[in-house]
DNA sequence: AATTAATAGATGTATATACACTTAAATAAA
DNA sequence: TTTATTTAAGTGTATATACATCTATTAATT
């Protein structure tokens, strides 16, 4: 039982922020990296990596559904990883089964094993616990939080 | 000029959230993921990385000071990062130098050389220019979001 | 129908992440 | 002072990221 470091100047050993925007980007990158580092320790009990989590729920989400490779990867939160090795990995576990699809010769289909469905359920339930423990919000303010971050991305480039 | 993708839903074409909070981690980390890519391409017409960046950053923080690896690593956004070989990289391009420590013969310390000051000068003008066009939100927006990723941080483990 | 363009995804490479392990040096303990 | 512990950082490996390139196939154009 330890205090976590709340502030970001002492999470980043800085206070020379620009501006209280500046500070907030760097705000998101470092807590991002948090949530992720927590997930990971978690994730990596039941032999995932976070990507590999991201991948199993995305094809849950469609379960029993087979999804080709660009599917999957227009549903990850991270649109750059590469998603045909992630499946590889996921395959040789035998967490997704991997099949040429039916319809148009280019694209791979996978679909979730038994397996799958079960190393999925019980790492999202020991995820979702780490959540409950770690993280206190009120429902509104996590609401906030969720409008600020989409105010945030919100302009025309 | 293209209007950016706003909603998360959108963005991992997924509305299947447990509650407001599950929702804002993957916001979190979709706009993490989002800022670090955007930022990246303006970086890379210097031939910098993200966190090659944030290492010249950390040196000019406390220029003309020179800092040893554990120095730069707990001031990391990612803490996890490879500071002996990012900073590897960046000697080879010149923008540090690296020194055995004098009093601790264990350590090795790094500062920024004179085009390291120049690539970071122009590089993070570039950045603040990216961010202002990209990133339009009031000062009192961006001090909330501050409080809330810090609120949501800042709980007992 | 034949040619061209676009798409899906596999593959290759440099860099980064995450983590374990090693070595050398500094500090603490005996 | 000698031994043990701790610390700093370099090294190795599997995975992921970011990006470019290649191949097969589909769709569009002529």
């Amino acid at each position: 039982m330890y205090i976590c470091i709340v502030k970001l100047e002492q999470a980043i050993q800085s206070n020379k922020f620009k501006n209280e925007m500046h500070k907030a980007s760097l705000n998101i990158l470092y807590t991002a990296w948090w949530l992720k580092t927590q997930m990971s320790k978690v994730l990596k009990e039941f032999g995932l990596t976070h990507e590999q989590y991201n991948v199993l729920r995305i094809l849950k989400g469609k379960y029993p559904e087979q999804l080709c490779v660009k599917d999957i990867s227009c549903r990850m939160i991270e649109k750059s990883s590469n998603v045909p090795r992630i499946i590889d990995r996921l395959v040789i576990k035998k967490l997704v089964k991997r099949a040429d699809s039916p319809t148009d010769k280019r694209e791979t289909v996978t679909a979730l094993t038994q397996a799958g469905l079960a190393v999925l359920a019980a790492s999202t339930e020991s995820v979702n616990q780490l959540m409950d423990e770690m993280v206190k919000m009120e429902n509104k303010e996590a609401e906030q939080l969720n409008v600020l971050l989409e105010r945030l991305r919100g302009s025309e480039v």
